[in-house]
DNA sequence: CGATTGCTTGATACCTCTCAACCCAGGTGG
DNA sequence: CCACCTGGGTTGAGAGGTATCAAGCAATCG
């Protein structure tokens, strides 16, 4: 269960999630620096490596930090008391995760893949939000970004069947990908289910479905490829 | 499509669902200047008597405006091509809703009962926060109620069973209510359930079991009273 | 008063969950 | 090299819960 992410030259605290990661890859300044605004922000060692399917920050934790994604995908998720999982977003290159609104962090962000991850402070944000417009505007930019993924997440969950689910979530991967048709998936099928609230089996007997019906091509069970994106489309709508 | 928000004082069209409401009643200045910030962006006229169900704005339109409720229940939503409807949040006294990344409204906003809601111009929001420090901070206050209220209904939604989703419902009204158990329900059963991804008729049924289960009571079918508040709790742990 | 609207309740069909077996690829160790 | 194990994924059979279709009730309205 412990997903002690990693890594520590000399003892991690086995009760410490929220102190994790160290730096492990020289990133070059102008790729943390990212949009030109963080380096004020930028945590001293803020470069994390995270190996897979460790965490990043757990439910509960000081939130002093937020995140974006350099490499990897990354899952913020909700663990409820009988054990059930919901993963709220998939986060990928260049996405930012990590915002909260009170003190402490209310979702656990973990890699779903061996990732790199930027760490920035959070303190004093609003202050320099407050002197510098591009800061603002770029903030409020990425800020709005989750926004919309949030509600387009839950417009998805209130959609009642299987297949919809499915394939609003492969239309958005689809989407993001490079030829817009080609999707390497770095997450099991489990992530998929409790990202769609869904069972794995109905996953898979729902994708099993699509390629039967020539929606899609499956290979093996990480790639798929969209062979009839119009049907995707009108699913979508 | 249009939905110029404001304010016509002669000739509603018929054809024109999106204009709508006219100012009907004359709000004190500090209500309308509210938190302070606002005179600055306040639409002249800019306060709206919305009556019941009618369309604030469209999906489509202009999102040059922003609103703040000051009476009343609105709700957000989204029309799918085959007729259904999925209520991405209820908005009450003091929230703020219409915020948008882009130039159109995803969603169409309307009123759930007779509302009372002011318009803010949008344009030129940037600078002043840049400008403002207070300004920033209460756009960021509201942008982060927003947000985290579309990840919580996303929590909701990817909850399977019935139960839960009514739980969570009323879990959440009830929150909000004065004395945390009575609630008074603005919306019909539809609009509770295209909130829920649930049909009209489960929602009717769950709240009926809930009710012999003595966990709430229900004199009438819009005013609900919590009676085992511990067990809506632990449902929605 | 009939018509309409919002809500509840019943019977049945369908879809997803649950439990279970099985397949496959990769890793380990004898 | 092969037996074995493990984790991820697929598939099957049956149970259970929600959608659907349909009827009926109560309050409101013209």
């Amino acid at each position: 269960m412990s997903a002690q992410p990693a890594v520590a030259l000399e003892g991690v605290s086995a009760f410490a999630p929220a102190v994790i990661g160290r730096v492990m890859r020289q990133v070059s300044p102008e790729e943390a620096r990212g949009s030109g605004w963080a380096s004020a922000l930028l945590i001293s060692g803020g470069v994390l490596q995270i190996p897979q399917d460790a965490e990043i920050y757990g439910e509960g934790a000081d939130a002093a930090a937020f995140y974006k994604v350099v490499d990897g995908v990354v899952r913020t998720c909700k663990f409820r008391s009988d054990g059930r999982r919901q993963i709220e977003a998939f986060h990928r290159k260049g996405d930012v995760f990590g915002f909260e609104s009170g003190d402490a962090y209310r979702l656990t962000a973990e890699a779903v893949s061996d990732c790199t991850v930027i760490a920035y402070r959070r303190r004093g944000i609003e202050q320099l939000a407050a002197t510098s417009n591009t800061l603002s505007q770029q903030l409020f930019g990425y800020f709005m970004q989750e926004m919309t993924r949030a509600r387009a997440h839950a417009l998805v969950l209130g959609r009642r069947s299987a297949v919809e689910r499915v394939g609003a979530f492969l239309h958005d991967a689809a989407q993001r990908s490079r030829d817009g048709r080609t999707i390497s998936l770095a997450m099991t099928r489990q992530d998929i289910a409790d990202y769609l609230g869904l069972t794995i089996e109905t996953v898979s007997r729902t994708l099993s479905q699509l390629e039967r019906d020539e929606v899609i091509a499956m290979p093996v069970s990480r790639q798929i490829r969209v062979q009839d994106p119009a049907w995707l489309e009108d699913l979508a709508a």
